[in-house]
DNA sequence: ATGCTTTCGTAAACACGTTCACTAATAGTT
DNA sequence: AACTATTAGTGAACGTGTTTACGAAAGCAT
């Protein structure tokens, strides 16, 4: 669990002698910063995952499939297309996981009475009782992971993250749909 | 490219009657918080992890090659192991990473001398090439993506942000070890 | 020198995601 | 009604990661 993990070979040909040119240094120093950012960014959300898929592994189940569990909990009975939406996955993805969720039996498939193309998902009982248990579980490990920040310091993190999601939202740019409900 | 998602069905059977038993809504409405910026930083890192991509696919290459051509940038020559160390993936992984990386002619194996099962990872011509280009456009796109937040804000987040990872890696616990160096 | 153990890399089987191409059914247009 | 376009889901091929199991080469005993 490298922790310092930050691949920074010198940027170019800077041989750091002449006088340097203006403001290139201030540039030079921001450009890293924002490098060092990206890899924290990165390296949280990748040991969040690893504690996380730890925390599930017992369980029997995956990350991604207890996603489609929580989603399911709140809305039983979604198209895959609606699934898939909602998760951010093309319904390829969507297909496999629930193949495997299904042979898993924490989930099944049913036509949809209206829409012969249609399949929609719906939990098992099995499935339905394994949800209370992650969701404890979950619970409990996304609470210590914070234990070490203050309110306010989380508070002023979200606050930056989401100026930065907003960001990223634009550039990723136009192409974003909202996911459509297919019921009612 | 969903901007709520989060899915919380009741946390139990909350029905919101009867009076609140003493701290349990405080506890609640942290753990809301929690979640939520869980969701936030996965969030986050999954749409800088599209951005670069996106960057990064007219340039013929996967961020996982990337990662692997910025560290040999820095120590050409590597191990496979210690390549896996240095990325904090499995062995068998930086395996097929290198196989494909080698049959697009960025990157080229060789044996080490002293050591009959070891086999060093050396960049081709063209994997030089390559890394010049591919730095300046994924600097940009690190530098862009943090445009709109202050420098203040961006160290606050910061901070937090290691916090957080050192009690990540306190849970992740003690089966991490440091990589260790093969040469010299 | 002869073994026991560790280390380096690979193979097989799997989970998870992508893109591209496709079928089947619905919806919309003329 | 018939033609076209859109939508739901799958299949194939691929990239990326994991765990488990293994062979070959070092390393370290005694």
């Amino acid at each position: 669990m490298n922790e310092f993990t930050i691949p920074l070979a010198e940027t170019a040909g800077g041989d750091s002698r002449s006088e340097p040119p203006s403001g290139v240094l201030a540039v030079q120093k921001n450009l890293d910063a924002n490098l060092r950012f990206g890899f924290l960014i990165h390296d949280v959300s990748r040991l969040r995952r690893i504690v996380v898929d730890r925390a599930l592994k017992p369980l029997g189940i995956t990350r991604s499939q207890w996603w489609v569990l929580a989603f399911l909990s709140r809305r039983d009975g979604m198209t895959q297309t609606a699934l898939a939406a909602d998760l951010d996955l093309t319904k390829v993805a969507i297909g496999g996981l629930i193949d495997r969720m299904e042979t898993g039996d924490f989930v099944e498939r049913r036509a949809d009475e209206r829409d012969a193309r249609a399949r929609r998902v719906f939990l098992t009982r099995a499935g339905q009782k394994l949800i209370a248990t992650i969701r404890e579980n979950v619970d409990a490990v996304e609470t210590d992971i914070l234990t070490t920040v203050t309110e306010d310091e989380l508070d002023a993190a979200a606050r930056a993250l989401v100026k930065i999601k907003g960001r990223l939202l634009e550039i990723v740019g136009g192409d974003a749909e909202g996911g459509q409900d297919t019921e009612s």
